[in-house]
DNA sequence: TGTCAACATAGACACATGTCGAAATTGGAA
DNA sequence: TTCCAATTTCGACATGTGTCTATGTTGACA
């Protein structure tokens, strides 16, 4: 009987038991890309100076002055985090409009909030 | 007079009001390395792991089975969480345990909530 | 229709990153 | 001290990423 035990006593003492189901393969992808898309300095303070313009919405002519990096290249970085899902934009004539989209953002929030809730499937979607 | 209003309301149309500070260089820089960490699925999901322990604590033991990774693989990604502060760990005789570092976790998801609330420099620290 | 401004895309390039197997390091037991 | 298990680090390599200049696309206006 004490032999018995002492194997578990061993797992015991290396091992704490999981209280919570972790994050799953499918959604871990999903989410890691929205959160590489927030790993480059610049994106992230673009996408925060479009959440500080009134309604989380930015033009693009007031997107590309304040770094120090060209125009195609702050082009490509909305178009990352376009494609990611973090934000949204429309063309409206003469200038271009991108907005956060707060549900993706919230599902990133929410996750590391408490980093092994499950999370659904739904998306956030366009505005 | 006329032609004195309009330049003014073409300004109008194009931008909306900054209602907040947004992010700054350095704060984003450092923001960035910690999303980084976390922009791999298999990072994410080791993060996700430990935290689903109890205490949000885990044996490294517990971490290699898993992934579809090698043991040297699952040891680098861990080293690159811990040194973006999101992780913390300890030897403790054969076994080598890691820790969520709540402080950092919350850092980036208050970002996510309000993206442009300004971010002190205040550091989670160690356990 | 032609011209211009605003913005996006393409291609090239230097540097970064995920993964592996091999090797090194650390701690425990004999 | 030697041997072993657990874990980290190293070096190589294929692939990915940020940035640039050049170019293409879109919309407004004469």
């Amino acid at each position: 009987m004490s032999k018995l035990e002492l194997p578990a006593l061993d797992q015991t003492a290396c091992c704490s038991p999981m209280v919570r189901e972790p994050l799953g393969e499918t959604a871990a992808v999903d989410l890691a890309r929205m959160f590489k898309a927030l790993s480059d300095p610049v994106r992230l303070r673009l996408l925060s100076l479009i959440a500080s313009h009134e309604g989380g919405e930015a033009c693009v002519c007031d997107l590309t002055g304040p770094f120090d990096v060209s125009q195609p290249t702050i082009s490509h970085h909305l178009r990352v985090l376009r494609d990611a899902g973090l934000v949204g934009s429309e063309r409206r004539g003469t200038w271009v409009y991108y907005w956060v989209l707060p549900a993706a953002l919230t599902r990133l929030s929410d996750l590391l909030q408490a980093p092994a809730v499950p999370v659904g499937a739904a998306t956030g979607g366009d505005r």
